[in-house]
DNA sequence: ATGTGC
């Protein structure tokens, strides 16, 4: 028997069915493991189509690596590690890499819930996106809703969303519908640079540019009504997405340990297939100064995302007249699709109890690994303790935002992501071509014009460019990305929303 | 993504 469709190629790369939806490039010459793309045929041919799998294969050199290096469906090329992937690695033995991160540290969504329907908005979109956008800073550069000085920026870095809770800016229940409860305790703000910390002075509470924004959005689907219970989602509700990161402290954080890392393990770097996968060997003093900072700007990210929250509610507040508690502005959840964080997988082991691919295994055990998490969000199942109390019988909530002239989704963690993905899914939907080409390809107001006119979908931006960059043609069908995580059970469909206001930069 | 380069 042969079977045509269970070998593709893409310059060189060969990758074999494994089963539906699930492909590998098997181990050979210098991989250290196996790497796994996650994908439809139809999302393969377009992941295949740019640099992500030489960049998936990369990622296999990385020492301390477990099997396997796992591509999403939503993945296309970024710096040096593919948006889109998950690399695991051993968090004694391996080692930690910035590029796997990304340079927008903790970028991530949140999902704020509302009492109001849409026939409440109808009529009122283009009051409503004016107050946001009048009353939210956006586009680069500083601005944002509270201008600090460096010891505070400090406190937000240790602290996170704890800070915003004790200068009134959040409640009790913000910071428990929040990945880590909004904070990570590992974070160091004597890692994080002067620079950084400059940047980040006039930037709490800013969308940013690019691909942020803030949208209300409505319910349109319900797929499983009591999960959708659980997380207080019914059809027809309004919701508000929040999409941003940690804005230039991020960044900075990013680059200066990238700079600091090819200098001082100029030996690792020499071992890897591509100098953008620059890391630090786990143990060392710069893999722990670099962690330390990561999750320092992780914090900030949260903080971030808070403070536009609270601005949004009192924005709610004042065009609906009514409390934003009477309003129901829950914090549904909040989740990075831009995160590095050590957590304990079972995986793979040798004789020494190091991660190592199946063939070579003596058998299975857990270890603590870096997992690398970039343009991929942690999808945990039912019953795991990091879950929030309401949501823990029925999972983690996961938001997959699509384009603005498509729906996005709420998802729950699925049963099979701890052995697929480790404890992972997809994050949006992937461009498919560069913003240089959106920029020939389309005109901002016209977009606008298009999306309001066809569509009923408000948008405003600081810049008509940013309007062509992210215009709904140059991204992939989010649809599909989905279907995609359902059919492996890595994350399960709860809910679909569709625009109708949308600010950004 | 990003005071839109190293």
């Amino acid at each position: 028997m042969t079977d045509d469709a269970a070998v593709r190629e893409f310059d060189g790369i060969r990758l074999e069915r494994v089963r539906e939806h699930v492909w590998e490039i098997p181990r050979e010459g210098e991989m250290g493991v196996a790497a796994r793309v996650l994908a439809s045929e139809e999302l393969l041919e377009q992941i295949g189509d740019d640099m992500t799998l030489e960049q998936l294969r990369n990622v296999t050199h990385l020492p301390g690596i477990a099997e396997p290096a796992v591509c999403m469906p939503d993945g296309h090329q970024g710096y040096g590690f593919p948006v889109g992937g998950v690399g695991a690695v051993d968090a004694e033995t391996g080692c930690i890499s910035p590029g796997a991160i990304g340079y927008d540290v903790n970028c991530g969504v949140r999902m704020v819930r509302t009492n109001l329907t849409y026939d409440d908005l109808r009529g009122r979109e283009a009051e409503l996106v004016d107050a946001l956008f009048a009353n939210i800073p956006s586009g680069l550069g500083g601005g944002g809703i509270v201008e600090t000085d460096r010891d505070t920026v400090e406190e937000i870095l240790e602290r996170g969303v704890d800070w915003a809770l004790e200068h009134g800016y959040a409640v009790r229940a913000d910071l428990e519908h929040c990945e880590d409860e909004g904070r990570r305790p590992d974070a160091d703000a004597d890692a994080v640079s002067e620079k950084a910390k400059d940047r980040g002075r006039t930037q709490v509470g800013s969308l940013g540019s690019g691909n942020h924004f803030l949208e209300v959005q409505r319910v349109t689907d319900v797929y499983r009504p009591d999960v959708a219970e659980a997380y207080g989602l019914e059809p027809d509700r309004i919701v508000v997405l929040i999409h941003c990161g940690s804005r230039g402290l991020g960044h900075q954080t990013c680059n200066d340990y990238l700079r600091r890392i090819e200098t001082e393990h100029a030996d690792l770097l020499d071992e890897l297939p591509d100098k953008e996968l620059a890391a630090a060997p786990a143990g060392s003093d710069l893999a722990e100064d670099y962690y330390g900072a990561m999750c320092a700007a992780i914090n900030f990210a949260w903080v971030n995302r808070q403070l536009i929250t609270h601005r949004t509610r009192r924005v709610f507040e004042r065009v609906f007249e009514e409390e934003w508690e009477t309003l129901g502005m829950d914090l549904l959840y909040d989740v990075a699709h831009n995160i590095g964080k050590k957590e304990v997988h079972e995986v793979d082991v040798d004789a020494d109890g190091r991660p190592t691919t199946a063939a070579e295994a003596v058998g299975r055990a857990e270890r603590e690994l870096y997992v690398h998490r970039k343009g991929a969000t942690r999808a945990f199942p039912a019953g795991r303790p990091e879950i929030p109390a309401a949501y823990r019988d029925v999972g983690q909530p996961v938001i997959i935002p699509g384009s603005m002239g498509a729906g996005s989704y709420v998802l729950r963690g699925g049963r099979n992501s701890m052995d697929v993905a480790f404890g992972s899914t997809a994050h949006g939907a992937g461009r498919t071509m560069s913003r240089t080409q959106a920029k020939k390809e389309f005109w901002g107001e016209t977009v606008q014009d298009e999306l309001r006119d066809q569509q009923q979908i408000h948008v405003k931006a600081q810049s008509g460019a940013t309007v062509a960059e992210e215009a709904p043609g140059v991204y992939k069908d989010v649809d599909e990305v989905v279907r995609v995580s359902e059919a492996l059970g890595i994350g399960d469909t709860v809910a679909r929303t569709f625009p109708v206001c949308n600010i950004k930069g």
